[in-house]
DNA sequence: AGCACGCCGACT
DNA sequence: GTCGGCGTGCTC
């Protein structure tokens, strides 16, 4: 009888699987697919995993190695598991020995044996009351230890007990034995120290309902629903019922930073065992929680982009909170988008899947418009909470103060004098994007990127936010020697100096990644805001999410136009969201918010619309754009991109496979390009892309099966990097 | 992606 | 005379 032959996906940019014997002297019936194996790989050894049980190969005999080890006596990804994801390799044109590996966690993914379950959470079994007055006074240190994991919410990482209590391994153990306290892996809080649900609102209940009424089925639901109107306790309640039909819930969220305060929330609220995935994981405990989620004894993922591909058994909910966040985009190697495979999914488990927004990408407020997605809208907000108020300040002919108009320097002024803060959020960290010399027009050009440096006076640094290529701050002009080279443009390094020098007597707070860069620094800047009393906040993008400020009572947007005008179709819709975000920081219910626009282009009809009217309004006209240009989510569209050492050889490589293209597309998918990217030159490669567009979504797949394959084979193909980008999400 | 092979400059 | 620079080509 002939041999079987393995299929194994490898760790390697290719596409196909390849083909082994099994190792010698191991008996075949032991083969499963979804184990791993270790196979001699040219001139080295691999670790790749058995995807398929075949008869034959097409590769000849005398070329077929055989395996050398089975390293699994049982499958690690069940079928169902291996079947999405090769689905999701085919979608987005990604070698399935990639996208198969990178579902393993690293350790396993290089071939080492699985680690050992090892505790790493200490968990409250019962309240500190109940055994109070037995343990007060007998055992004083098993009391502290209690009431201190009380208020830690009811568990807590066993590394942060070891530092809080040093020799505290014989009292814990005494704990133990009482049955008031038990070790385990991962996030998890006793039915004893629940949280009661909340009474819902009649939205949120009829929200509820809508997802609830079959649990069996796939469903995908909008959940839209304004900044503070319970989003959160609507995922809580449907997941409280797929829980207690002994299903599992997978909740993805787009930040590592938001995850620590919803995980205690999820396992108060839940009473269930939470698997935390994200990328701030060490390689151990990235094992664990998904050894912890495999196994089914976590009924709960909770985790950022990548907890998508996690292995759950008995999926029966998926949660997508801030969908249109861009960070569930992957943006290089496997560039998939979490949010859509997260609907994938659910499909494939025959489960519901809610995305929840307060700003719903127009992708899903499309999809939820032609009835594709139950759409269920949260009007209210909570307490009875008043939307900030929203205001376009015209900044054309004024005299700007580091970019604030005067208006917007008066209305500090009143908020900070009634014992308010104030936010001023200017997306651009740094002191000024470009410093110049005013003698020759000498620019701060990046020497490897096809951008300016920007100016860190702070550390006395010309840095490329591109490349991360930096120089020390010249004094006077590389090119002519003249001395008057001067920033232009703002940053929020000068708005915090301006800010100072005009308000000296109230504390400022610049949040961004360079002041918030070392772990920890962003928690204690944010509690000290927290803490209330007047003052300034002065960041970026970081202080969009999560987090909510009482006292805040003024919101300054210092440039809104950079998202107006742009060479992205999608910018006003992120720079919508931005607002919507940001505003959402504000106010609360006896004291509303005020939001203050800057613009040099108060008439534009999006930005009017988002002003007098709400995100819905903005959406649907920017939809119509979107439409009458054919441009997605009216369409859909691929990138391939290029980048080489010259431009020509990215452009060239490109030509061929336009032609290619064209040729195959047959006028059914538009072929543009190739073009240089509108970045050129990114940390020293020259870049050009090409972009597929169709109005016929399977016209496209169908041009890329073809298109893609070929790619590899082209002359120029080992010149050049490329790759594949399958809706992508921003044209960079 | 690794990892070898292969053909040209500065070193013991 | 070598050590090593990274271009290019392959992996069942």
């Amino acid at each position: 009888m002939n041999s079987p032959i393995l299929r194994l996906a490898l760790p390697a940019p290719v596409f196909g699987l390849f083909d082994y014997l099994p190792p010698a002297g191991l008996d075949p019936a032991l083969l499963q697919p979804g184990q791993r194996l270790m196979v001699p790989f040219g001139p080295s050894e691999r670790c790749g995993l058995l995807v398929e049980i075949g008869t034959d190969s097409e590769i000849p005999g005398s070329r077929l190695k055989a395996a050398r080890v089975l390293l699994d006596e049982q499958p690690l990804l069940d079928k169902t598991q291996m079947d999405f994801l090769r689905w999701a390799a085919a979608y987005y044109h990604h070698p399935q020995g990639e996208v198969l590996m990178s579902a393993l966690p690293v350790r396993l993914r290089k071939g080492k044996a699985l680690l050992k379950p090892r505790p790493d959470h200490v968990f409250l079994l019962q309240e500190p009351d109940e055994v109070a007055d037995a343990l007060k006074k007998r055992a004083p240190r098993q009391y502290e230890i209690l009431c201190w994991l009380r208020d830690k919410g009811g568990s807590a990482r066993l590394e942060d007990f070891r530092r809080q209590f040093p020799s505290g391994r014989s009292i814990l153990n005494a704990l133990r034995l009482r049955g008031c306290v038990d070790l385990g892996i991962g996030e998890a809080v006793p039915g004893v120290l629940q949280t009661p649900a909340h009474e819902l609102e009649p939205e949120q209940q009829a929200a509820l309902d809508a997802v609830t009424a079959n649990l069996d089925e796939y469903g995908a639901f909008l959940l839209d629903g304004v900044t503070g109107s319970g989003k959160t306790e609507v995922y809580f309640h449907i997941a409280e019922q797929v829980l207690a039909r002994g299903r599992s819930v997978l909740l993805l969220v787009p930040e590592i930073s938001l995850t620590p305060q919803l995980v205690r929330r999820v396992a108060r609220r839940l009473a269930v065992r939470v698997a935390v995935m994200h990328s701030g994981l060490s390689d151990g405990e990235r094992e664990q929680a998904w050894q912890l989620a495999r196994s089914g004894e976590a009924r709960m993922v909770l985790g950022t982009r990548s907890a998508v591909f996690a292995s759950l058994p008995d999926l029966g909910l998926v949660l997508v909170d801030e969908e249109h966040d861009a960070s569930y985009k992957q943006q290089e190697g496997f560039r998939y988008s979490a949010r859509d495979m997260a609907l994938v999914r659910a499909s494939r488990a025959a489960c519901p899947v809610v995305l929840g927004s307060a700003t719903p990408s127009l992708e899903s407020l499309r999809n939820a418009m032609d009835g594709r997605y139950g759409w269920l809208r949260l009007t209210r907000r909570a307490g009875g909470a008043r939307a900030p108020r929203m205001q376009v300040l015209d900044v054309r002919n004024q005299r700007l103060a580091a970019g604030l108009s005067p208006v917007v320097l008066q209305a500090l002024e009143q908020t900070l004098a009634r014992g308010e803060q104030a936010l001023v959020f200017l997306n651009r960290r740094g002191y000024a994007p470009v410093l110049s010399c005013y003698g020759c027009g000498w620019l701060s050009d990046c020497p490897r990127c096809d951008a300016r440096q920007t100016l860190h006076l702070g550390q006395g640094k010309l840095i490329c936010h591109h490349c991360g290529n930096e120089r020390i701050q010249p004094k006077t002009c590389p090119s002519c020697g003249s001395s008057e080279i001067h920033p232009l443009g703002q940053g929020t390094e000068q708005l915090e100096e301006t800010l100072k020098q005009r308000f000296p007597e109230y504390p400022l707070v610049r949040i961004d990644r360079d002041a918030a860069s070392r772990k920890g620094t962003l928690e204690r800047l944010l509690a000290r805001v927290k803490e209330g009393g007047a003052g300034l906040l002065v960041g970026t993008q970081m202080l969009a999410k999560g987090h909510h400020f009482p006292n805040l009572t003024l919101v300054v947007m210092v440039d809104v136009d950079s998202g107006l005008f742009s060479a992205d179709f999608r910018s006003a819709e992120r720079m919508a969201q931005l607002i919507v975000q940001v505003a959402g920081r504000a106010g609360r219910a006896e004291l509303p918010g005020r939001v203050l626009l800057q613009t040099r282009f108060p008439d534009h009809p999006l930005l009017r619309s988002l002003v007098e009217e709400d995100y819905n309004a903005f959406a649907r006209r920017a939809l119509k754009e979107r439409e009458m240009a054919g441009l997605p989510p009216c369409s859909s569209q691929a990138l391939i991109r290029a980048s080489a050492r010259s431009l020509e050889i990215a452009e060239g490589f490109l030509e061929q496979a336009a032609e290619l293209a064209g040729r195959s597309a047959d006028g059914r998918v538009a072929v543009w390009g190739p073009v240089p990217a509108p970045m050129r030159k990114r940390a020293g490669r020259h870049r050009a892309q090409l972009l597929l567009q169709t109005g016929q979504r399977p016209e496209l797949q169908r041009l890329l099966d073809l298109l893609v394959p070929a790619l590899s084979s082209l002359p120029d193909a080992g010149r050049v990097r490329w790759s594949v980008d399958v809706d992508p999400v921003d044209l960079y």
